[in-house]
DNA sequence: TCAAACTCTCAAGTTCACCTGAACTCAAAC
DNA sequence: GTTTGAGTTCAGGTGAACTTGAGAGTTTGA
């Protein structure tokens, strides 16, 4: 074991699959340098760039977006300090966005225990704001209000 | 209109398509009568149900997990009050689950945005007990601790 | 009355994030 | 030196929750 991690060896430290692996790089979110016999041989600094694959999938973000974020970065580096700085900062909206919307369900679903009533005309979780079905189709409705 | 809806006054009352309505009868989920010339009439009664799959989704249950709720009624019958307190508590510590998950994500990002490490080693975003990759695979295992 | 809007069925397509299998080569341990 | 485990590519499969399209019939309102 050099510097290099064969493709096992990454798999191993970070959890996540030989195939998991392959497929990120052909999405190009990885790149792997080859051994003469074809083999992978991935340099340590890709465990940090798996591990912000994972962070930023947790977050709620798609592989095309967590490409988009890390190609935004100057020679298309692996983040370092500061870009991951920016980058996690970039996600906090999100979060609360995410947490704030499970918050409300859970209190409306608390407030309607005793209610029962699930009607689209009267219901709090269904209407929060008595417009019910006028936002365009679609099930996300119901929490944006 | 009278006291029975066409699928796409069903549609326009649930904002769920019509296609996805033929979709929840193909699985199951929800039941027509039909008129003679084999169009669908719904009950009124239906908007409650379909609201109870909107809101089950919105909790994370599959359709499969919703339609096993759903017959766990007697008669299969569409939720009446008292199912609903009852569904509807059974979904709260799922619910909290997901809400502290995604906090502890939050939290961790922002004692993390003045490291920057995103070492495996020592990250506690990446490391919540500093007992990585161990417990078997896939990315879930970072918010588990 | 007649065109526009709605509905029917059924098969097939879509997206996302991978996984599986076939057929093969390479590396390492005994 | 041979066996076994790890690696390779590439095509195709998976599952969830729908959507789309074709080709047909039905309902509605000006």
């Amino acid at each position: 074991m050099g510097s290099h991690l064969t493709i096992g060896g990454l798999a191993a430290r970070t959890g996540v699959a030989t195939s998991a692996l392959r497929f990120y790089e052909s999405q190009g979110l990885i790149h792997a340098e080859r051994a003469e016999s074809g083999h992978r041989r991935y340099p340590h600094a890709v465990i940090r760039r798996v591990s912000f694959i994972k962070i930023a999938q947790e977050v709620g973000l798609t592989l095309q977006e967590i490409a988009e974020a890390m190609s935004s970065l100057p020679d298309n580096r692996t983040p370092d300090q500061e870009d991951w700085a920016r980058l996690s900062a970039s996600w906090r909206p999100r979060l609360d966005d995410q947490i704030a919307m499970l918050q409300r369900l859970r209190d409306r679903l608390d407030g309607c225990i005793g209610c029962g009533c699930l009607s689209l005309k009267k219901c709090a979780i269904l209407n929060p704001g008595d417009i019910a079905g006028e936002r365009g189709p679609g099930p996300r409705y119901i929490l944006e209000g």
